[in-house]
DNA sequence: ATGTAC
């Protein structure tokens, strides 16, 4: 894959055909990925061919391969122009993304009460394959309001509390969720999973606010110096990988009576204005509503804990997805349009001023969550105003290793007691997942934020530090 | 990511 540096952390991929724009790569030289071991860049490429596509297909620093478009990408389409929408863009893990916690706690009150409060969160995270939930559905109808609801209907059922939304991205539920388009099959796998991580590189981390590099953005936040926090990494369980596994299956048939041609069969799509686009489009709503009810029960089961424990209060500093496509207004050549903007493994990063922020966030931009690797740091970052990819940045570190080496490279044993040794709790849900997420097989979180910063994509505000990690 | 292949 050619490669032109133009300028520092910023690569272009020259269109050439069936290329309909070019590829846009931000990253240093250090965490391009290497030729050979990963073909993110050739799909970064495949991307740019799809119809609609305006801009660029653009690459975060943290880019890897992944299900026809590649993780740490973004791409939009123009609605009015025969844009796509592809659940390839958007992942199997719909609306897959983070939240953070702020405890009225200081990490110098953690040394006494952490054992405490691991052993508290424990049996009260369900978590790892299958396995167990914080809230039992009674039936379909009741699985339809989350899917419509999302959060929303969670703190209705007084599972959290009203300020909880106004900190949560779309008011803690996206508008449009169709529940008819979700099948039963997902249903069936979702009916029981409300309140759960997963497994993978989802986690609840007890953490501390190590330094702070923006302290106005900070403060507005939320957050200080040595502040505990709690960041929980999850999305939408085997109800949101059902529904992409259906869309794909009934987009790949329709493709050719819409005059669309891609390189890759993982690169299925539909326009977003016909019935097939709209179906998906209203699908992935319910599932990022069943992903953020998830998130909130998640929530509550840790404020329990911590409140039990600790008499500490958790209060929500944001809630924000990285894998999920919207319906946003851009201007592009000075024209606002309708773009279909996916990002999978990318984050929202809206800029001071936007209209989608509450008013007390509004003077200082989004907040945005980049989860480390297991063991590592975090980072809280913020939008900035006139940034390329349609108001995006990175969502973590980025895998350079897969499972299956991972696994293979070291014992899950081993590597608790590596990360005990350095000060981080730990209670896992299996050996063998635990040893799939060593930190090694990632690239280097704040290689990531930096590069994501000298790109121009967000400012770094915060780095969080792990005291403690429940582990998917 | 995922009842890690219907």
């Amino acid at each position: 894959m050619d490669l032109v540096e133009e300028s520092p952390y910023r690569f272009r991929i020259d269109r050439r055909a069936p290329m309909r724009v070019p590829g846009m790569v931000f990253a240093s030289r250090a965490l391009l990925p290497e030729a050979g071991a990963d073909r993110s860049l050739e799909q970064v490429a495949n991307v740019a061919t799809l119809p609609g596509i305006v801009g660029a297909s653009y690459a975060m620093p943290d880019v890897h391969w992944g299900y026809g478009f590649p993780i740490g990408g973004v791409a939009a389409t123009d609605v009015a122009d025969g844009g796509v929408v592809s659940p390839g863009g958007v992942g199997f893990d719909i609306s897959c993304g983070v939240r953070l916690l702020a405890a009225d706690l200081d990490r110098a009150d953690l040394p006494r009460i952490r054992e405490a409060l691991m052993d508290g969160l424990d049996p009260a995270v369900p978590r790892g394959m299958g396995r167990g939930a914080v809230w039992r559905l009674a039936d379909r109808a009741e699985l339809d309001a989350v899917l419509r609801g999302g959060s929303r209907y969670a703190v209705e059922r007084g599972h959290g509390v009203t300020r909880d939304l106004a900190r949560c991205e779309d008011g803690g539920a996206v508008d449009d969720a169709d529940p008819a388009q979700v099948s039963d099959r997902a249903v069936q796998r979702g009916q029981g999973q409300v309140g759960s991580l997963g497994s993978g590189n989802h986690f609840l981390e007890v953490q501390a606010v190590d330094e702070v590099y923006d302290e106005p953005a900070a403060a507005a936040f939320g957050l200080r110096s040595g502040q505990v926090t709690v960041m929980i990494h999850c999305g939408s369980r085997g109800l949101g990988h059902q529904v992409c596994t259906d869309h794909v299956r009934a987009m790949e048939p329709t493709m050719a009576g819409h005059g669309i041609e891609v390189p890759d069969r993982q690169l299925a799509c539909a326009p977003v204005d016909s019935p097939q686009g709209r179906a998906y489009l209203g699908a992935m709503a319910a599932a990022a509503n069943y992903a953020r009810a998830n998130r909130q029960l998640l929530t509550e089961a840790a404020r329990r804990v911590f409140h039990r424990v600790a008499g500490a209060r958790l209060d929500l500093v944001y809630d924000i997805s990285h894998n999920l496509a919207k319906i946003e207004t851009h201007e592009v050549d000075g024209v606002p349009r309708r773009l279909c903007v996916h990002r999978k493994g990318a984050t929202r990063a809206l800029p001071p001023g936007h209209a989608d922020l509450p008013d007390d966030l509004r003077p200082v931009g989004q907040p945005v969550l980049i989860p480390g690797s297991m063991g590592t740091a975090s980072y809280v970052l913020t939008g900035v105003a006139g940034a390329p990819a349609f108001a995006s940045t990175c969502h973590g570190a980025g895998r350079t290793r897969s499972r299956g080496q991972a696994g293979r490279a070291v014992r899950g044993q081993d590597l608790r007691r590596d990360l005990e040794a350095r000060g981080v709790a730990v209670r896992g849900a299996s050996w063998r997942g635990l040893a799939e997420e060593m930190p090694t097989a990632y690239k280097d979180v704040s290689a990531v934020v930096e590069s994501a910063q000298g790109a121009g994509l967000c400012r770094l505000v915060a780095r969080l530090v792990p005291l403690g990690v429940v582990k998917g």
